[in-house]
DNA sequence: GTGGGTGCAAAGCTTTTGCATGATG
DNA sequence: CATCATGCAAAAGCTTTGCACCCAC
């Protein structure tokens, strides 16, 4: 298995790509296109790592002139995922946390519970069984969440302090 | 791998050997006993499969008497988990479900996005790679999440498509 | 012009919290 | 009686929805 990193944001070329590739699932419906939803696939496609709903609508904002509001936020994700560009992350917690998928390899998480730290990994033995299981009771796998939860080395005694957030 | 079955509800003895934990757990904390807390206890252990906050609070209200009150069984839930009579499960979805851990094998879940079913399996060469995972990165495992999801065998029509992840 | 897209406000749900009252040790 | 537990109501997120208006086709 190995470890996965975010990298960095896409380039322009790579934003075009994803912006076309959620074109043709907006012609695919049957819907309009509109530069409020292509500015938020912009905006969530330039984020780093796992983003929630606020955060990005606070980015948005930043942009300054066209402000997407929340609602609308909440109503282009869907779409992004569908897309291909954006995928749910980090189950656990109450509000929905997104990431880029577009060009990106899959992968699954490790999370920290004492400070947050999250580990990006990809391990096809996993991956593999995961079929292999879904095989077995006649199902056909579409998605899967996998999230892997403890403390990591700064968070135990042995180091020092252990710090609330 | 293997199937894993949720099996009949807990005969009285096992009743009362979850109820000591439980008691033991208070004890510990230095919490006072409290009737209503074995009445969630007893209507949360006699539940088959999984269930939401409000679904118990329904059973317990049906139990006449005593109706515990939604906001208490969500300060009493955590406090079961704790003593292990109970688990949070099934990430995905809006509201929290449980359901009982206590004397029962760990497992995860193959869950069908068709028609709600769900398989309980367990897969200890998962298990196994998790800790690995996990003691890769210098992480002490404490938890996990792994719900697969899929279309079962009857939802799906003779004619198969194909979308693996 | 028709139908989708968006801003805005309000509603909906699930979960949490404050406070007064009641139970426990 | 000092705490903890509970009922109840109200608040607090997060997300969805209804409606009027704007824009794309």
């Amino acid at each position: 298995m190995r470890q996965v990193t975010s990298g960095a944001g896409l380039d322009e070329a790579a934003m075009a790509r994803a912006l076309a590739q959620l074109a043709a699932l907006v012609k695919a419906r049957g819907l309009n296109s509109s530069a409020t939803r292509a500015e938020i696939a912009r905006a969530a496609l330039s984020r780093r790592g796992h983003f929630s709903v606020e955060e990005l609508a606070t980015d948005l904002r930043a942009r300054g002139a066209k402000d997407a509001h929340t609602a609308t936020v909440y109503r282009v994700l869907p779409l992004l995922v569908d897309a291909g560009l954006l995928q749910l992350t980090l189950v656990s917690g109450k509000s929905a946390r997104y990431e880029r998928a577009f060009e990106r390899e899959h992968h699954d998480h490790l999370v920290c519970t004492g400070c947050g730290k999250i580990v990006e990994f990809e391990a096809e033995a996993v991956e593999a069984l995961q079929r292999e299981i879904a095989a077995r009771f006649g199902f056909l796998l579409t998605d899967h969440v996998h999230e892997l939860r403890g403390v990591c080395a700064d968070c135990r005694p042995g180091a020092r302090r252990r710090r609330a957030r």
